[in-house]
DNA sequence: GATGAATGAGTGTTCATTCAT
DNA sequence: TATGAATGAACACTCATTCAT
C-alpha cells in the first residue's frame, strides 16, 4: 500500500499500473492479487488505511482551550500540508473521481462533514458570530490552499497564510 | 475540441479514448490527427481555449466602482460554478497532473496569479488592511468551494455562501 | 474466422488464444477486436457462418422422392464427417457449453429440431409406422456416430454403417 | 475428486481451477499437489475413479436371460442419465478433448468397445441378424441420446425413446 | 481534407505450480 | 500431512498512433 501510495500520487491512479506497483513493493504482480481482490480494492484500502491515519492524528489536538484547539487544527494541517503532501494530493485527485468509484462519495463527504464541523463547535466556543459560514470556508479553505500550493510549491506563502489564519480565528471575539 | 471537454470533464483524461472524443465529434479518428498531433496536444489546446473563454469573460465584469466589481466576479465565480461545474472540474483535475504535462504549469499558475493580483488590487481599492493576505485566501477558497462543491452538490450551501461572502468583502472597510 | 474454426477445433474453445488466432490469420490481435467485440463473439459469429454454409448444402438435397432425399441426407451426412469432421467436432463441444454461451441453446435445439423434424416426414412419407420414434433415434445417431467416429477414427466402420443405415431407412415400407 | 467432478461436470475442465476444486474440498492448494501430480493427472484419476463405478454396477446387470440383461442395460443407461447426467457430460467432454490427453484415447475406446460387444453379443444371443451392425448403433445412439438430452432436457422424451427401444431390441426374434 | 484498417505495446487479471514452514 | 504465500507466464482486451487510400 505504501509503494502505491507513493506512485499513485505521483502519477495519478490511472497512469500507475498494477506492474509499477508490485515492481516498487518488491513482489510478484500475481501476488498483489492474493491481498487486493483488483485495483480498485487496493485502492479503497490503501485510502481507508490513510484516512485512519488521519483520523487517529487529530484527536490528539483537542484540548480544553477551543482557541488553542482551533490553533492546533491549523497548524496540524499546515504541517501535514509540508511534510506530507502527498496525502492531500491522493484525496484531491480521488475527490474528482466521485462518479466513476462508489466508495469515494462517503469517504470524501465524511471528511469533509467531521472537519466543518468540528471547526463550527470552536468558532461557536470562541464566541464567533456567523460559525457555520466562517467554517464551512475555513473547510473550503483547506481544500483550496492544498490546490494552489501544489501548483507553485515554495513560491506559496504557506507560513504567511498559516499566521494570517491564526491570528484571524485563534482567540476570543 | 468540444467533445473532448465533455468527455474529459465526466470520465477524466486517461479514461478518455481518442475514439471516444472522435465518434462524440462525428468524425474520425485519422481526421483528429490532422489537428492536433497527439492526445496531449489536444488536451494543451482544448485547455487553452476554455482558458480563454475564461478571460474574455472576465474583462466585462470590470466597472468603475472596485465594490461593485469584485461582487461581479463573485457573481461570476458562483455563476459559473453552478452552470459549468465542468470548467472547474476540468481544471482542478489538470491541476494535479501538473508533474505529468509541462504545459500545465503555466496554465495554473497564470490563471491563479491573474485572480489573485485582481482580486488584490480591488480589496486594496477598498481599503483592506491585509489586502495581500485575503486575496490569496479568496483565490484559495475558489478552488476550495469548487472541490466540496462536487463532493455535495445540491447539499452545498452555494448561496448561503454566495451571499457571505459578497457581505464580507464588497464594500469599504 | 477460417483460423479460429481450426484452432478451436483442434485445441478447444479456452485452450485456444486469441493470439494463436491472429497469429494463423496473419492478423495482428488488435485488429481482430475491430471485427469482433469479444472472443465470445467471434465463437458466435464463427459458428453461424458455419451453420449458414450447412444450412445451404442442406437445401440441395431435396428431391420429388423422399427415398432419395433420405439418402442424399444420410450421405451427405457421412460425407461431411468424413471430409469435415471439424464441423462436428465444434458443434458438439459447444452443445457441451450451453450453460456458459446463451447463443449455444438457440443454436443447438434449431439444429436438431430442424433434422429431426426434417427425417420425420421423409419416414412418414415411406410408411414409417413410428416416424417420430425413428426420427428421433436417427437425430440422435448422427451425434453419436460423429462421438464415436472421433473417437477411434479409421478403425470406425463408417461406410458399413452407411450402408447399413440407407438399406434399412431409405426405402417404402 | 468429487469436488472435481462436480466442478468440471459444470464449468468444463479449462473453465475449473485447482483453487475452486481445493475450495470445495476443503482443503488447500498445496494439499491438492500431495495427491496428484498436475491437474491433468487429478482428470485422469478422477475419470478412471468414474469408469471403475460404471463397471462395478453394469456387473449387476447379467442376468441368465439376454432379454433381461439387455433391458437392464437399456434402463440403467436410461437412470443413469435421469439421475447424474454429469458423468455423462463430462465423459463426453473429454472424448473431445482426444488430441489434447493421450489417456483420453484409451478411456474412451475401451469403455465404447466394452459396452458394444456387451450389447452385440445379447443381441446375437436374441437371434438379431445383424447384431454387428445394430449393436454399433446402439452404442452410438447412447451417446447421441445424451447429447440430445442436454441440449433440450425437459423436452425431451427420454421416457418415450426408452420404451420404444425396449421394445425394439429385447425380445427373441 | 478525411477515412478507418492496422499495429503493437501495454493493461488488469488469472492460474497451475512450487516451496518454505 | 498440510498450508498458503509467492511466482511468472499467459490471457482477453484497450488504445494512441500510423498510413495507404
Amino acid at each position: 500500500m505504501d509503494a502505491a501510495f507513493l506512485l499513485i500520487a505521483r502519477q495519478g491512479y490511472e497512469s500507475t499500473s498494477i506492474a509499477q506497483i508490485a515492481k516498487k513493493a518488491g513482489v510478484s504482480k500475481g501476488l498483489m492479487y492474493n491481498y487486493f481482490t483488483s485495483k480498485e480494492d487496493l485502492l479503497e484500502k490503501m485510502v481507508a488505511n490513510a484516512m485512519k491515519q488521519g483520523d487517529e492524528t487529530i484527536g490528539n489536538l483537542i484540548t480544553d482551550d477551543p482557541a488553542i484547539t482551533l490553533k492546533n487544527i491549523f497548524t496540524w494541517f499546515f504541517k501535514q500540508l509540508r511534510e506530507r503532501p502527498d496525502h492531500w494530493k491522493i484525496m484531491t485527485e480521488l475527490t474528482l473521481k466521485i462518479e466513476k468509484f462508489e466508495f469515494i462519495h462517503d469517504m470524501a463527504s465524511n471528511k469533509m462533514k467531521t472537519y466543518v464541523s468540528f471547526i463550527e463547535s470552536m468558532l461557536t466556543s470562541l464566541g464567533f458570530e456567523n460559525a457555520s459560514g466562517e467554517s464551512k470556508l475555513i473547510g473550503a479553505l483547506f481544500d483550496g490552499i492544498a490546490m494552489q500550493y501544489f501548483v507553485i510549491r515554495e513560491e506559496y506563502p504557506l507560513e504567511e497564510i498559516e499566521k494570517y489564519l491564526i491570528n484571524k480565528y485563534c482567540h476570543k471575539q
